[in-house]
DNA sequence: ATTGTTGCAAAGATTTTGCAATCTA
DNA sequence: TAGATTGCAAAATCTTTGCAACAAT
């Protein structure tokens, strides 16, 4: 689900209209693919050239974006709900590397749950249509800085 | 982490006083050992018999336990924090099997990431300490009744 | 013209915090 | 006794909703 026009179109096939707000919203969320943006991040970013669109509005369209399936809501221990465009291939959810101590987040763009998945499916007879995975831990660049100066 | 006395103790070796309020909100932790409670679960359960304790406490408890690592505070991708024993075994966080169609949480104690985790930590040098995987689809009981009467 | 959509403000839901009183060690 | 902990109410966050005005098809 890569370009803008694509996303209109899907937009449009599911009966939903097609407004300035939400094209200013899709335009900003493919500015930020890696970006795991909340939906207040959404709205700041949105402020600077479309001032008019409301938060309320950034809600309801990220709703209808996640609804349609062209984004993804994800949870990081957080409680702030965090939004993703989905990738065209029809692969899975990415996995996250969380750092405990400086925050970052790691994408990682392998499917490394095949095997996994199989199992679940054998073992539990459970249909899956999604997964989140989700390391948590110290990234490289900290546990080289813990080495020097300690882990703050 | 199994009993009372054991989370007591670490509690205890950490320099947190023992409360009449916290024993009371661990033993409900103990009674409900499968079902991720939230907050507001834990402290409705604990009225019935202490109907004194404040739900503010109940977070600074569950903060509290959480922070000396005896519980695990986990966010489904309803925004709710839910809290888990941890087990004593020294294993990471098991799995979950969450059904889209009637809610309901299966758990999976088998580490099934072993191998997983060995490519992030060789392919990315991040230290991992506790992992989150959540796979999100249809339970067996689900896709039996959409075969009759299809799932609502 | 019809129906969906928006912005605003108010309401909801969850979680955190200030503070005086109280309890644990 | 000292310092941590509690309960309460208020505040802070994040998200949803009612409604009248407006816009897309």
């Amino acid at each position: 689900m890569d370009s803008l026009d694509k996303i209109e179109e899907k937009l449009h096939a599911k009966g939903f209209k097609l407004t300035p707000q939400r094209r200013a919203t899709i335009a900003i969320l493919l500015e930020h693919k890696e970006s795991h943006l909340s939906a207040e991040e959404v709205y700041s970013l949105l402020q600077k050239k479309h001032p008019e669109v409301g938060l309320a509005t950034v809600y309801r369209t990220l709703d209808v974006l996640t609804e349609i399936e062209i984004v993804n809501r994800i949870n990081f221990e957080d409680g702030v709900a965090r939004f993703d465009l989905k990738t065209d291939d029809g692969q899975h959810f990415h996995h996250h590397l969380v750092c405990n101590n400086c925050g970052r987040v790691i994408e990682i763009h392998e499917d490394m749950l095949f095997d996994v998945e199989q199992r679940i499916k054998h073992q539990y007879h459970f249909e899956i249509t999604d997964h989140r995975l989700t390391f948590l831990g110290i990234c490289q660049d900290c546990i080289r800085k813990s080495k020097t100066r300690g882990v703050s």
